[in-house]
DNA sequence: CTAAAGTAACTGACCGGTCATTTATTAGCA
DNA sequence: TGCTAATAAATGACCGGTCAGTTACTTTAG
């Protein structure tokens, strides 16, 4: 008999760490970080839990893999802000928007949820995710609006609290659509609520027009 | 010999399910709900395990009796806002600091940390959560703007999306005063915060006057 | 044939919830 | 007033289940 049975596994060193952190971004994104079981994890990826230890020394390291995956979303945000040219609404008008999407797409919310929910616990992750993203992305716009107020286009004020109430209510949509949308509440129109929210802030921060 | 020892315990019956929420209170707040464990919240309270579920069915109503115990700092807000007689910008002049203030003393922004991180694993708690603060405070602010809006006072536009920009930032704030203030963020203040951010939306959401 | 990729059974710790037992308090009675 | 029985508050040892991480073994592939 013996037809050349298709082996039960195979070897695939390489691809194995990429699809184990897809797994678990899913996995964590779902359940939270504590809450998550690595066996899970590794039946999505397609693999025996303990494979998963030949890759990643523990959860936390896993979780730190996650967020690196996640973490560059930014950079095209960033890399936007630089090669922007024209004037600071212009500047808020492109950048809003495209947050929203960026965000929407991919799994952002989901583990800054995660992040957030277990910050405590596991302080270490609060810190990485602060300093890989938070931070930068607060400093950028800070930046930009300090800029901008020094060319005379926007009020005196402080400029991390104007960055605060340009952000705040897209990431605060994000997490209603990760918290409450799934049991029930009423779902937001990101991209809609992005370009409302930038003509109102601009109309907020922008000097009044000279006659 | 027989020298009146001072008892081990007390019974108390009245006092107990208080003190017990507010261990839970503490114990949530810093370990979120999975991880925090009924053992540590009874001897915060000063008593054994076995005591909280004479009062308490299971982990879950603890949770449930915390937040019912936090739900009320709304009411304050609420009331204050159907007494108000003035124009629009007065009453947000007056409410998003006060809010502010509200949110800063209460743990409120520490159990919507730990709503937000267990949202997925314990659905029942959002929806409990939005029902008794998110929407209502959301509804509020939506029909403020709304009336506003119907006076003239307000620009034309989503009212639901004004309100989400208008308490956003302070949502946030809280949050990353929760979540990275602990892990060494530069912290917010979050009375100046609110201030600017009112000035700011106002300008934003009010029809300019006619000159 | 050998190295390393992968498996699966196993271990040890942890924790929510239970329950038989102990102890404070109250009521009844002389 | 002092003694005792009855009651219910509170305890803490324990059980059952879960799960991160380990390890002894099997399978693939050069």
């Amino acid at each position: 008999m013996a037809v050349s049975q298709s082996p039960r596994w195979r070897r695939r060193k390489e691809e194995r760490p990429a699809e184990i952190v897809a797994a678990a971004l899913a996995v964590f994104a779902e359940k939270g970080f504590a809450a998550a079981r690595v066996e899970d994890i590794a039946a999505r990826a397609g693999v025996s839990k303990g494979a998963v230890y030949l890759y990643f020394a523990d959860k936390q390291a896993l979780f730190r893999a996650v967020v690196a995956e996640v973490a560059p979303n930014l950079e095209r945000i960033e890399a936007l802000a630089a090669q922007h040219q024209g004037d600071f609404p212009g500047l808020v008008r492109a950048l809003l928007p495209q947050l929203a999407r960026t965000a929407g797409e991919s799994r952002l919310g989901a583990v800054a949820k995660v992040v957030i929910g277990e910050s405590r616990n596991f302080p270490e992750l609060a810190r990485i995710w602060h300093d890989a993203l938070v931070s930068r992305a607060l400093t950028l716009a800070a930046g930009l609006i300090a800029r901008a107020q020094a060319r005379g286009e926007v009020r005196d004020g402080d400029p991390r609290a104007y960055a605060f109430g340009l952000v705040a209510p897209l990431v605060m949509g994000l997490i209603w659509r990760e918290t409450f949308t799934p049991v029930g509440a009423e779902p937001f129109d990101l991209l809609a609520l992005a370009r409302q929210h930038a003509e109102t802030a601009l109309e907020g921060m922008l000097k009044r027009r000279a006659a």
